[in-house]
DNA sequence: AGCACGCCGACT
DNA sequence: GTCGGCGTGCTC
C-alpha cells in the first residue's frame, strides 16, 4: 500500500516503465551495496519502475537495492535468477538524471554502482530491518515516512492559508523542529535583497541569462559580496519554479547560511521548503530532508558535499561556495569531489553552476582560461571598506621574544590600545609539537605511528603526550626514557603554549583560544565565538578553525605565525593551499571599519606565494603557478590516480603495489600508445605508519583523461578483491588532492 | 562486506 | 564430548 498518492509527484508520470515487455516475468537489474562489480538480475511478477527501491534476497540475506534497468532479457540463465521480495513504493522513484549521475560517479571513481547509490541515502531508507520488523505491512520506516509526509501535507496546507507566518513549532515533529531551529531564530532579521553594485549585478545577469547549462566561476575577494550574488540568482531561479542546491564546505557554516537564505529569500521560499543535508544531522533528520527533496517539497537544499546527491529534480542552480575548499573531496568510501559532480550534474540537469571563491582552485581557474567556465569578477569590497594591509615580517634576523617579533608585539599593543581585537593564527594545536631530551637527543616518537607525539597541556601543570594520528595519549615521562636525564624540553610552539606566552606579554588582555581541543565539547565552539563577537575577548588565538565564515566586527589585526611549515610539504599543491588559507585568515581583518592590518612572520619572505599575498594578487599567483604546473606536467595539465595500500608490514604494501604496477605495465605493453600513461614507483607515504599500519602508494598519470580511465577499467579487476594472506587493504583515488 | 561452512584447540 | 577460532568461498 503506497503511502503517497500516485500522482503527487510529477516524477511518477515522467518515469514510465522502461521495459518493452508487457508480460511477466519482468527482468530487473538491481544495484546493491556490495563490493562486487556490476548489478544483479532479479525477476518480478509486476513491472517495476527504474529508480524504485526493492528488497531482494542475496545469498543468505536480504538487501535493499535500487532498480537501475528493466531489460527485455536477463544476462544470466533465467533459472538462476531469484524473484524480488518486495517493491518499496513509499518514495517516488529516483529520477533518470539522478541515476545517471550515480552511474557517472561509479564509472569515474571506479566503484560498483550500488556502493555509490546506497551509502548516500539515509540509513533507514536502505535498511531491510527497518521495513520488516513489524509483520508484513508497515515497519518503523513506513510509519515514520507516513508521519513525515502527513506533516508535510499539514505544513503545505497551513502555509497556503497563512503564508505570512510560519506554523507554530509545536505543530512540527521534533525532527522538523530541530531542522528548522536555526532559521527560526533569525527570521526577525529579514532584509530585502540589497542594492547590488555594478559588478554584482553583472554577475547575477550572467548567472540568470540562460535556462540551460553553464558553469561560472565567481571570483571575488572576501567581503566582495559573493553571497549577495548567490541570493539574487537563487531568487530568480526560485521565482521561475526551479530548485536550488547550495553547497558549503563545513557543517558549521550551514546554520549561518540557512539563516541568511531564509531571511533574505523569504519572498521566494518558505522556511519549510529549505532542507539541510550534512553529517551533523541525525539519520531521522536526514531522512526528512531526503524525503522533502524527493517529493519536490524542498525548493532549496543546503548542505555539505553529501548534498550533491540530494534527490532533487528540476534543478535550476547549483552554488558551490568556497569551491577551492578541500572538504568537497570525500576521503573514504566513494572518493568523490562534490564540486566536480556539481558541474556534471548541472550539465545533466541544464542548470547553472556557480563556483565561488576568493582563491579558486587552479583546476577551476584553468577551466576559465580554456573557456569551459565563465569567469565573473567581483573586484572590490562591497561596503567600501579597504582591503587589509598585509606585511611580511622577516624572522631571520629578528630578536624573537617567545617566537614573536618586536614588530608584531608593537602592532598588537597598538591595536589593543585602540580597543580593537587581535587574531593570532597558528596552525598547530597542542602545547609543543615534540618533547625533546637535550642530553641524548631523544624525541617523543609515537610508538604506533611514524610521527612525533605532541605535547598537550590542558590544565596548568597537567601535561600529556598525544598522537594526532592514532589518538593515543600517554603520560609525560618524568625522565628521558633513553638516558634518564630529567631535563626534558618542549620544542616549538602550539596554540596552548602561544596562549601562555601571550598571557605573559599582555597580562591585561583577555584571551581566548579556539582550536580542536578547546572546542571538543558540543556547543563550546559556538560559546567561544559568541564571546569574541560580544567583545569579551581582546586576543583570539586559533588554528584554521577561526579562518572560515566568521566575521569579527572589531578585529583590527591578524598575526600569522609560522606559516612556512605549511609551505615545505612534499605536496605540489602546498603553495596553493597556503595562499588560500592565508587569504582567508587575512580577510577576517577590518571587514567593518578602517583598514585591517595583517602581519605574516616568515623566514622566507622572498617566496612568491607571500609576495602575491601582499599584493592581493590571486590572478598573478595563479598565472605563475599554472605556468610551473604546465612546465612540470602536473595537474591540471595531467590527470592522476593514486593506488594506496595498507598492511602491517611496509613490504607487504609495497610488494602489492609493485605487483599492481607490473600488471598495469603488462597491459600497457599490449596498447597502441602506452606512452600516454606514466606509472610511478610504489613509495611509502610521508607518514608511513599510522596505528601500527604501514601505508604506501603508487601514482599513475596521463595527460589524457580517457587514456587514464581506460587503464583503470582494465586494471582494477585484475588487482583482486582480497590479496595476500596477511591483512592488506587497498583503494584507488581518482584526482587525488594530496599526493 | 556479510554470512556460512569447515576443520582444529581448551573448556562446562 | 562441544564452543569458537578465523581461512575460503559465494552471493543475481
Amino acid at each position: 500500500m503506497p503511502l503517497i498518492e500516485p500522482n503527487r509527484s510529477p516524477l511518477l508520470l515522467e518515469t514510465q516503465i522502461q521495459s518493452n515487455t508487457t508480460h511477466p516475468p519482468y527482468w530487473l537489474q538491481v544495484a546493491l551495496d556490495v563490493p562486487l562489480e556490476g548489478v544483479f538480475d532479479y525477476r518480478s511478477d509486476v513491472p517495476v519502475m527504474r529508480g524504485l527501491r526493492v528488497i531482494v534476497p542475496f545469498g543468505r540475506r536480504q538487501l535493499i537495492g535500487v532498480v537501475v534497468a528493466c531489460p527485455d532479457q536477463p544476462s544470466l540463465p533465467p533459472e538462476s535468477i531469484k524473484p524480488i521480495e518486495r517493491v518499496l513504493d513509499d518514495l517516488p522513484p529516483l529520477t533518470p538524471a539522478w541515476l545517471d549521475m550515480a552511474k557517472f560517479a561509479s564509472d569515474y571513481y571506479q566503484r560498483p554502482l550500488g556502493e555509490v547509490m546506497l551509502p548516500v541515502m539515509p540509513a533507514r531508507l536502505r535498511s531491510v530491518a527497518a521495513y520488516t520488523r513489524a509483520q508484513s505491512g508497515d515497519g518503523p520506516v513506513a510509519k515514520q515516512l507516513a508521519k513525515q509526509l502527513a506533516q508535510l501535507a499539514k505544513i503545505n496546507k497551513k502555509t497556503t492559508v497563512d503564508a505570512k507566518h510560519d506554523i507554530a513549532p509545536e505543530q512540527r515533529t521534533e525532527d522538523n523542529r530541530k531542522n528548522h531551529l536555526t532559521a527560526f531564530q533569525l527570521i526577525q532579521s529579514t532584509k530585502p535583497i540589497l542594492q547590488l553594485n555594478t559588478a554584482q549585478q553583472a554577475a547575477v545577469d550572467t548567472l540568470t541569462a540562460t535556462d540551460d547549462y553553464q558553469t561560472c566561476l565567481l571570483f571575488g575577494v572576501t567581503g566582495s559580496g559573493k553571497t549577495e550574488v548567490y541570493l539574487a540568482a537563487a531568487a530568480k531561479v526560485l521565482e521561475s519554479g526551479r530548485r536550488v542546491l547550495f553547497l558549503v564546505p563545513e557543517i558549521n557554516l550551514t546554520p549561518q547560511f540557512a539563516a541568511s537564505l531564509q531571511a533574505r529569500l523569504a519572498p521566494y521560499v518558505k522556511p519549510d521548503q529549505i532542507a539541510l543535508m550534512h553529517s551533523g544531522l541525525t539519520d531521522t533528520q536526514r531522512q526528512a530532508s531526503w524525503v522533502r527533496a524527493a517529493m519536490g517539497d524542498a525548493h532549496i537544499v543546503l548542505g555539505t558535499r553529501m548534498a550533491i546527491f540530494a534527490p532533487l529534480s528540476n534543478l535550476g542552480l547549483i552554488v558551490v561556495d568556497e569551491e577551492h575548499d578541500p572538504s568537497y573531496k570525500q576521503q573514504e568510501g566513494l572518493r568523490y569531489s562534490a564540486r566536480d559532480l556539481a558541474v556534471w550534474r548541472g550539465r545533466q540537469d541544464q542548470a547553472t553552476v556557480v563556483l565561488g571563491s576568493a582563491t579558486p582552485s587552479l583546476e577551476s581557474w584553468a577551466q576559465t582560461q580554456r573557456g569551459f567556465y565563465k569567469r565573473l569578477d567581483l573586484p572590490e569590497r562591497a561596503h567600501q571598506t579597504l582591503m587589509p594591509n598585509i606585511r611580511l615580517i622577516d624572522t631571520r634576523r629578528a630578536d624573537l621574544k617567545q617566537g614573536l617579533t618586536p614588530q608584531v608585539i608593537d602592532a598588537m599593543t597598538q591595536t589593543l590600545e585602540q580597543k580593537q581585537q587581535v587574531l593570532v593564527f597558528l596552525n598547530r594545536r597542542g602545547y609543543a609539537p615534540v618533547l625533546h631530551c637535550p642530553s641524548c637527543g631523544w624525541l617523543s616518537q609515537c610508538k604506533n605511528c611514524s610521527v612525533f607525539a605532541v605535547l598537550h597541556r590542558d590544565q596548568p601543570y597537567k601535561m600529556r603526550l598525544h598522537c594526532h594520528h592514532c589518538g593515543q595519549q600517554t603520560q609525560v615521562p618524568k625522565a628521558c626514557p633513553e638516558c634518564g636525564d630529567q631535563d626534558l624540553q618542549a620544542m616549538g610552539r602550539g596554540t596552548q603554549r602561544l596562549e601562555e606566552h601571550l598571557t605573559e606579554i599582555f597580562p591585561q588582555a583577555r584571551l581566548a583560544r579556539i582550536d580542536a581541543d578547546s572546542t571538543r565539547t558540543k556547543g563550546s565552539a559556538q560559546a567561544l565565538f559568541e564571546q569574541v563577537h560580544a567583545g569579551l575577548v581582546d586576543i583570539l588565538v586559533g588554528t584554521q578553525m577561526v579562518s572560515k565564515g566568521h566575521d569579527f566586527a572589531r578585529l583590527g589585526l591578524v598575526v600569522v605565525l609560522n606559516p612556512d611549515s605549511m609551505l615545505f610539504s612534499q605536496d605540489f599543491r602546498a603553495p596553493e593551499r597556503l595562499f588560500a588559507q592565508l587569504m582567508q585568515v587575512a580577510g577576517r581583518a577590518g571587514r567593518h571599519q578602517g583598514q585591517g592590518q595583517v602581519l605574516v612572520q616568515t623566514g622566507y619572505p622572498e617566496q612568491p606565494v607571500y609576495r602575491a599575498l601582499c599584493q592581493h594578487d590571486y590572478p598573478g599567483f595563479a598565472q605563475s603557478t599554472l605556468e610551473e604546473r604546465r612546465t612540470a606536467q602536473l595537474p591540471p595539465y595531467v590527470y592522476q590516480a593514486l593506488l594506496t595500500a595498507q598492511a602491517r608490514e611496509l613490504n607487504t604494501a609495497i610488494d602489492f603495489l609493485q605487483h599492481g604496477r607490473d600488471v598495469a605495465q603488462a597491459w600497457l605493453d599490449t596498447q597502441p600508445a602506452p606512452e600516454h600513461i606514466t606509472l610511478f614507483d610504489p613509495v611509502p607515504l610521508r607518514v608511513t605508519r599510522v596505528a601500527q599500519v604501514c601505508r604506501a602508494q603508487l601514482l599513475v598519470e596521463s595527460p589524457s583523461r580517457a587514456a587514464l580511465h581506460q587503464l583503470l577499467r582494465a586494471w582494477l579487476p585484475a588487482l583482486g578483491t582480497r590479496h595476500a594472506k596477511g591483512q592488506l587493504r587497498w583503494q584507488l583515488e581518482v584526482d587525488p588532492l594530496e599526493i
